[in-house]
DNA sequence: CTGAAAGCGCTTACAG
DNA sequence: CTGAAAGCGCTTACAG
């Protein structure tokens, strides 16, 4: 197996170049090499001029010469042994539970845009299990990397990632208990509180939290964040529901938190977007109406959020500036330099899923 | 800047390690040199014993030293020495508009999926403009792949992609016009089809498709189809209103559609579930039911189209089973053998969000 | 059963 | 202004 398949070997003209030897792994591919000799002069000035290291070392003409011939033998430079010959690569690798989730989509793409910028390669890992501990980031991802950008990981999922002795990123993960190099956080804390303080202003007071069951930071967080508000009022309740992550788990959890024992919940604060479009979707099955007869709140703000109808509330997540400041502190941490912590906020939108509980009205 | 950042040195044992010369531009890592000085064997044995290709060459006792010590060092091997050695990286670039397309995101998972299975690694380039060609991958990418898998491009998105030289699939795009060493088509012509036939089946003959304003294959063929099926029925008219891919763009391109000269269409064909979810707004703008006064059809049966209440009629396409596919065809090509052409069927979902036209009921 | 050697293609001191 | 040489870490004939 070569880079070209099963194409026989064609060499340029054999009289004038001398025959290569038998053993020839990479197929026919356009070397330094091969620019030097057919520009006349050697490899170094070649890997000058095309590193753009020569001015003052290499005549313009000469250098002229090189770019033109590199580009008509259709060069381009042989990154393995570029990197091999660096020691390093240039390309992070990002750990994700689960790209088909649009939120992790979006952190790839800021990290991607980040990463073009500084000239850096991004490498994705989605964790096979949707969270979890990847079995063998490196072995799969096949890549070299020069370090390790993780999002949301369960909290039993750093373990294999820091087999590597790579330095490790860790994005939406508990800030504290973490040996990362760097971290990168969402205040989900004050997104959650924001969304409590907001219904609780409305006049709700019998709360239901459509909870992710996943053991990781960034759900515990909200769960805390939200029992903390909610019982900032002292007449407030808040029964919690768990549920996988998804449209048709969260319906069902929500039917259950809706046709429970005791008086019926008025607000049901969801874990994430997914989730909530499922609450919704429960809502309409009871034959109650969204926001008049019951509220519900999201997190995230995907794009399914405005999709829907009515409009989420939900709080907004800079997914984008999360990978963004993914990047930067990997960078930061493989230059040396300290990476300036990061906390990002998020935002509450309000939309058209919540309103005064009907008591009130 | 190096793998492990600013850490100093800190060799081993200085007196019975030889001194490293000056220059070491990948810091301490452990290499299979280090293995086999520290096993007693040669660099060779360490190699055939974690390649899996020592029995019979190397005893037992060795193989299980060298196992053991290796672990014990954490050994990993150098990715970029040993690309380099073979000349190939069992690496694929998967090249795709948009990641935050849950499409595109399936297409990955399935193809990193298949790619698993093979010890192959997937690079993703996502084209930075949505769809389009990006300036080129191999520089941003700047991973050392074996071959490319572009799915559903534009069409002049292709040169910059066949620049490498590197083996080339197509997925999702134009069978006949690609110089692709292999092609995974989607049946997209059948399910446009199946839609219009079901539409038609159910009375509809004013029709308005809401198509893709984008120059692609895939979009091409699924306004044919549905122009070719739509007009077997004589008294059928078609409009099209051109939109870019999103619920706002679809929302406000059904408007139009709804609210142009002549009589209302009774069906809205939408070439994605995205713009059929902004469609469903428009449709609720205006006053009209879904499906009693309008139906609406989508594309692609993204997790969105469940989301969504009434629940989208829509075209499932495999995209998962399109990844993987890619995946094995590129093998087949980098193993010198002939791929098997591959055309995925797909599959007309029919739920609530289409009815008989409110003149037939 | 094991080791010494070659070489993949690149970049960077170093010597002229 | 330019070239010859070394070496990154690996794998694979080849020689014993």
């Amino acid at each position: 197996m070569t880079a070209e398949g099963g194409t026989p070997h064609g060499h340029g003209d054999p009289t004038t170049e001398p025959t290569t030897p038998a053993h020839r792994p990479t197929a026919d591919r356009t070397t330094s090499r091969d620019v030097a000799r057919a520009a006349g002069v050697s490899q170094a000035t070649v890997s000058l001029v095309l590193g753009d290291k020569w001015r003052g070392r290499v005549s313009e003409r000469t250098a002229d010469s090189v770019r033109a011939l590199a580009r008509e033998l259709g060069y381009r430079p042989n990154l393995a042994a570029r990197n091999l010959r660096l020691g390093r690569t240039r390309t992070a690798l990002l750990v994700v539970p689960a790209l088909t989730n649009e939120f992790f989509a979006r952190v790839h793409a800021g990290a991607a845009h980040a990463a073009a910028e500084h000239s850096v390669g991004v490498v994705l890992y989605p964790s096979p299990d949707g969270i979890g501990p990847a079995r063998d980031p490196f072995d799969s991802a096949r890549a070299a990397v020069d370090g390790i950008i993780a999002s949301s990981m369960a909290a039993n999922a750093l373990a294999t990632l820091r087999g590597g002795g790579l330095p490790l990123v860790m994005l939406d993960s508990d800030p504290l208990r973490s040996d990362a190099a760097a971290t990168v956080n969402l205040d989900i804390a004050d997104g959650m509180r924001r969304t409590a303080e907001h219904l609780l202003a409305l006049g709700h007071r019998r709360f239901a939290h459509i909870a992710a069951g996943i053991d990781s930071w960034t759900f515990h967080v909200r769960a805390e964040a939200l029992a903390t508000a909610v019982h900032q009022a002292p007449d407030a309740t808040l029964r919690t529901e768990p549920t996988a992550l998804g449209v048709t788990e969260g319906r069902a959890a929500a039917e259950r938190a809706l046709s429970g024992p005791g008086p019926r919940p008025t607000a049901l604060v969801c874990d994430d977007d997914l989730i909530a479009a499922g609450a919704c979707k429960a809502a309409r099955r009871l034959g109650l109406r969204v926001p008049d007869d019951l509220s519900i709140t999201g997190f995230d703000d995907l794009s399914l959020a405005t999709a829907l109808e009515p409009e989420l509330t939900t709080v907004r997540l800079p997914a984008a500036a999360v990978g963004e400041a993914g990047i930067r502190a990997l960078i930061a941490v493989l230059d040396g330099r300290a990476p300036e912590p990061t906390e990002l906020p998020g935002e509450l939108v309000v939309r058209d899923s919540t309103a005064p509980p009907p008591a009130d009205r």
